[in-house]
DNA sequence: ATGGTAGACCTTCTA
């Protein structure tokens, strides 16, 4: 069982390379975010072709989110609790019914910059919300996998050069010290359990030649419940989408990350 | 010297 996250950078305007990494990859899941439409939008057929059914959580121009499965999807929830406000299309989740159930999700956390304005107290409220989500689902003591873009630099060995990253929202104290917090719940970082020896980045922004000098930083995350923990096999960051382009579509400046389950 | 890239889409915002 194959679980991806890939942070697309606007679905309609990549399709077609991400077309072909599913079909190298077939993932058996695969969670999307930065999808920047609306449901209606969303490119339903290209996908069923491959045989996935589909849960949209879209916005117009911004964020957006989806789930991909080639098994049925159920109990559908569209966005945290917590800020009846909150507009922004940045969490889905669902249960994939396969032979063995389990629980994912598609997370889009906010970016946060730049700092001291309402953008990073949202972000801070936002990863609260989270927080009680996943202290929640561990009650249920089921197979869940919290997927997604978390915009969150764990360690400063996951950022080419932590000096750079110092005043930036990812890579903040008090962001950090939630990461840690999830993992202090009972979550665990699929990356720390295989981590691989090559590469540790999942991001390199399209500014300033970042991926041609590999000045990237680690921020699409898989945690995992224990009962999702104990039955992991494999840990992949698909780095050379990030050089993947065609005539039509340029490569997203996230790379996918998936984990491979024994159930 | 305050640059650079990408995407949505109306003019600037977000990342």
């Amino acid at each position: 069982m194959k679980i991806s996250t890939w942070n697309v950078n606007s679905v309609n305007a990549r399709l077609e390379v991400i077309l072909n990494w599913f079909r190298e990859e077939r993932p058996d899941v695969c969670s999307l975010q930065e999808l920047k439409c609306i449901d209606e939008k969303f490119p339903y057929e290209a996908f069923e072709a491959l045989g996935y059914n589909i849960a949209v959580h879209g916005q117009k121009t911004y964020n957006g989110v989806a789930i991909l499965s080639k098994y049925p999807l159920s109990d559908i929830t569209k966005g945290l609790k917590g800020e009846d406000e909150d507009e922004q299309a940045r969490y889905l989740e669902a249960v994939v019914d396969a032979p063995h159930p389990f629980r994912v999700t598609s997370i889009y956390l906010p970016n946060g910059n730049p700092l001291g304005t309402e953008k990073y107290s949202y972000k801070l409220r936002w990863i609260e919300r989270l927080m009680a989500r996943a202290t929640q689902l561990l009650v249920l003591e089921e197979r869940t996998i919290l997927s997604g873009d978390y915009n969150i630099i764990p360690e400063p060995v996951d950022c080419y050069n932590p000096a750079v990253w110092m005043d930036d929202a990812l890579f903040q104290p008090d962001v950090r010290a939630a990461f840690r917090k999830f993992k202090n719940l009972g979550y665990t970082d699929a990356f720390d359990v295989l981590t691989p020896a090559d590469n540790r980045y999942t991001f390199w922004d399209y500014q300033a030649g970042a991926w041609q000098k590999n000045e990237g930083i680690r921020i699409d995350h898989h945690l995992m419940s224990p009962q999702a923990a104990d039955k992991l096999s494999a840990f992949t960051i698909h780095k050379a989408t990030r050089g993947f382009a065609t005539e039509n579509a340029k490569a997203s400046d996230h790379v996918p990350v998936s984990v491979e389950f024994n159930l």
